[in-house]
DNA sequence: ATCTAAACGAGACGGTACGTCAGGTCTTGGT
DNA sequence: ACCAAGACCTGACGTACCGTCTCGTTTAGAT
C-alpha cells in the first residue's frame, strides 16, 4: 500500500523455463481471498477454502504464498493499489489533515481493508517471522511516508528544534491501529482533524491554527 | 488487571454440591499456561499442551474457562495483579508520567506481560466475542484509570476547555499499544517522560514544562 | 484366519482410565471397508474413504490401525472368523483334500476374501515391514495348519522316510496364491482334488489312489 | 523377459516427422529407474522421482509409458534380456531342472529382478488392466516356454496319460512366486532340483531319479 | 535455406490422499 | 460432583505425486 508497491514488486528473469505463472490463477485466488475475507472474516479464511473457492489446488496457493498472512498481505496490496498521494497543503496542520484524513478514508471507503489490517496485525502477534515482513512491507513505508510530511513541516521551520519525529510518528499511527484494533470509536473525517491538532500541539507547531468549535 | 478483578470475580452461590473445585488444578493450570508462554510463546500455546504440562484433564480447563483466550486473560489478571497506584503528583504532567512509567516499567519488569497483551488482542482480532471481553475487562478499565488522571487535571484546570479527554486516552494508550505490537522501540522510562510531555502539550496544559535536555 | 485368532488378540490389562475404545466405531470401519472393497476393489480404498464411509474421524482409524494394510488385514479376519476344522480323514490325501477344498470353498463363498488376500500380498510387496507382519499373521498359522497335517501322515507313514515337508507347503500354497494372483483359473473344487493327489505323489505317499477317471 | 520381446516391439511408421524419439533420453529413465529400484525399493520409485533422476520432463516418461507399471515392465525386459535358453537334456527332470535352475539363477544373479516381479505383481493386483498386461507379457510366455519343455516329455512317453499339464505349469510357477513374493526360503539351486524331482513325481514319470541323498 | 512438426527440459496446473494436529465434546473409573 | 485420562468427530494443516497442460528450445524430414 502506499507508494511503496513498486518496491515489492517481484523482479523475474528475463526468460524463466517451463510454463508460467497463470495469472488467472492468481486472480482467482485473491478474489477469492478478499471475498471470503468480507463475508466470513479474517479468522474463518482457510487456505483450503480459499483454494475451493478459487477453483484451484491447494498447492498452487502455497506455491507462491507462504502462508495464510503472506496471501492476505497480497490481497491488501491488491485492493489498496491507490496511493495516497501527498499534496504539499503549505502547512504542517494541513499535510497531516490531508494525510491522516485520506487514510481514514480509504479505510471507510473499502471496508476490507479496516479487517486486513486488523488480521494482519493479529497474525504477526502470533508469527514473529511474519512480524518482521508486516514491518518491511506495510508498517516502516507509511511511517517514511509520513516522516516525509513532518520533515517538510521541519524544512518549514514549523517544529520546534529537537522535536523527536520518531514520537510524533507513534502517536499518529498508535491512535489510527488502536482504533482500529479496538473498534471503541471510528476513523471519522472529524477524528483526523482532531488528530492533526493534536499533533501539531505536540509538535510545538506555532502555525497551530485555533481549534475550531467543531 | 489492574484492580478491576474485583468487578469480574465468579459470583459462586453461597453453598455447591458435589467436590469442590479444586484449586490446586486451577493453579497448575495457570502456572503451565504461563510456563508454556514464556517457553514457546503465545502462538504455541494450547489447551492440549497446557492440559498436559499441568497434569490435568482438557475437560477441567473448558469447565472453567471457555477458549484459550479466557484463560490467557485470566494468567494476565494473575500475573499483573498488582494494582498499579494512582497516585496524585499535584499537576497533570506529573500524573501522567507516574501513570505511564508505572505501566510500562510493568511491562518490562514481567516479560509475559506484553506477550500476553499482544497474544491477547491478537485473538480478539480473530474473534469478535472475545474482543468484546477483552474490552470490557482490559481496555475499559485501563481507560477509567487514565481518564481518572484527567480529571483531575481538568479540575486543577490544566486542560483547555473543551478538551477532548477520549482524544487524548486514544493517544496514550494507541502509543502504548502500538510500541506493543509493532517493537520497533521499547516501552523505556524516557519513552514515557516523552509521551507524557506530549500529552500535555496537546491537551494545551499551561503548566507544560519546558522539555527537559534529556 | 484360521484359528489363530486368539493368538493375536489385543490384551487389555483389566481395567483402563480414560473413555475405553468405542466397539460401534471399531465395527462401522471394519464394515465400510469391507463395503468398499466389495464395491470398488482393494486398490481404490482409502483410509479417508473408509472415515468418511463409516462416519467417523481419521484419527480414529489410525489410532487403532497404523495403515491401510493393518486395518484390511482387520478385515480379512472378521470375514474369516470361522476357523477351517481340520478332521481326520484318515489319510493323506483325503486331509489334503479337506484342507483344500474347505479353504478353496471359503474363497469362492466369500468373495471379499481373494481381494483381501491379494490386496494384502500386493501391499506386502510395497511395504517390507507389512511383509513380516503378513508372514506372522497370516502365512505362518496357515503353514502350520498344513503342516500339522503332513505331521499325522508321517506318523502314519505315508511319508517317504526324509522327504521335505517344507517344500510340499510351498507346492500346497504356491500353487493356491498362484491361481488367486494370476487369476487364470478358478479355486474350483476339481482343482482341490487334482492338487490333493499331485502332492500324493510328489510326497510318494504308498497310497495315492489311482487318478480317477475325472 | 524370455525370448517375447520381439513380440511387443513397438511397430514405428516408416517415416515420420519431426523431432525423433531420443534415445538418449530412454536410456536415461530406464536407467534411473532401475537405480531408483535397486536403491530405494520398488514402491518408492515415482515418475516424479524417475523424472528428475534421469533429468528428464516427466511428459517424456508418460509419452511413451502409460504408467510406472508399464515403465518398470519395460525395465524387467531391459535387465534380463539374454534369454533362457531350453536345452533338451533328454528326460523330463534334466529339462525340467534346467528350465527352473536357470531360472532361479537369473533372479540370484540380478537382484533387480525379484524387486521388479515382486513389484508388478503387486502392482497388477492393484490395477486389473495391467493385470492382463503382465499376463500377457510376463506369465504367458513363461508358461508357453515351460509348458513345450512339458511338450517334449510327453513325446518322450514320460508323462502319465491324461496328465493335466496345466496343473504342472500351476505346481512350478506357483513354487516359484510364492517363494518371491512370501521370501520365506530362498530360490537356491537345491530348491530348482528337489522342486524338479517333485514335479516328475507329481506327472508320473517313469524315469524319476532316485532322489539324491541330498 | 526455410518450414513444419514432433520431442525435449522444465515446471505450473487442478486434484486426491496422505498422516498430523488441535479443537471442543463425550464417557469411563477413581476420589 | 469433580477429576485425570483418553477416545470421539471435525476440520484444517502442509506435503507428495498424480496425470495434464503450457512454455521456449531442439532436431529432424519435407519443401
Amino acid at each position: 500500500m502506499s507508494g511503496a508497491s513498486a518496491t515489492f514488486r517481484c523482479v523475474e528473469p528475463a526468460s524463466r523455463r517451463g510454463r508460467p505463472r497463470s495469472e488467472d490463477a492468481r486472480q482467482a485466488i485473491v478474489a477469492a481471498a478478499l471475498d471470503l475475507l468480507t463475508r466470513t472474516g479474517y479468522g474463518a479464511v482457510t487456505i483450503e477454502g480459499v483454494a475451493a473457492a478459487a477453483g484451484v489446488g491447494k498447492q498452487t496457493i502455497y506455491r507462491w504464498w507462504s502462508s495464510r498472512s503472506a496471501l492476505m498481505l497480497e490481497v491488501l496490496r491488491e485492493v489498496a493499489r491507490l496511493n495516497i498521494r501527498d499534496r504539499d497543503r503549505g502547512s504542517l496542520e494541513g499535510d497531516l489533515e490531508g494525510f491522516l484524513s485520506d487514510t481514514f478514508a480509504l479505510a471507510r471507503r473499502i471496508p476490507a481493508i479496516p479487517a486486513l489490517l486488523r488480521g494482519l496485525m493479529a497474525e504477526a502477534q502470533l508469527d514473529p517471522t511474519f512480524l518482521a515482513t508486516l514491518r518491511r512491507e506495510l508498517i516502516e513505508p507509511r511511517r517514511a511516508a509520513l516522516a516525509a510530511v513532518l520533515a517538510r513541516a521541519e524544512a518549514r521551520g514549523e517544529l520546534r528544534a529537537g522535536q523527536d519525529k520518531d514520537l510524533l510518528l507513534d502517536l499518529a499511527f498508535g491512535f489510527l491501529w488502536y482504533r482500529l484494533l479496538v473498534g471503541h470509536a471510528p476513523l471519522a473525517p472529524r477524528a483526523a482533524r482532531a488528530l492533526a491538532h493534536a499533533l501539531c500541539l505536540a509538535a510545538g507547531s506555532s502555525q497551530a491554527r485555533r481549534r475550531p468549535d467543531r
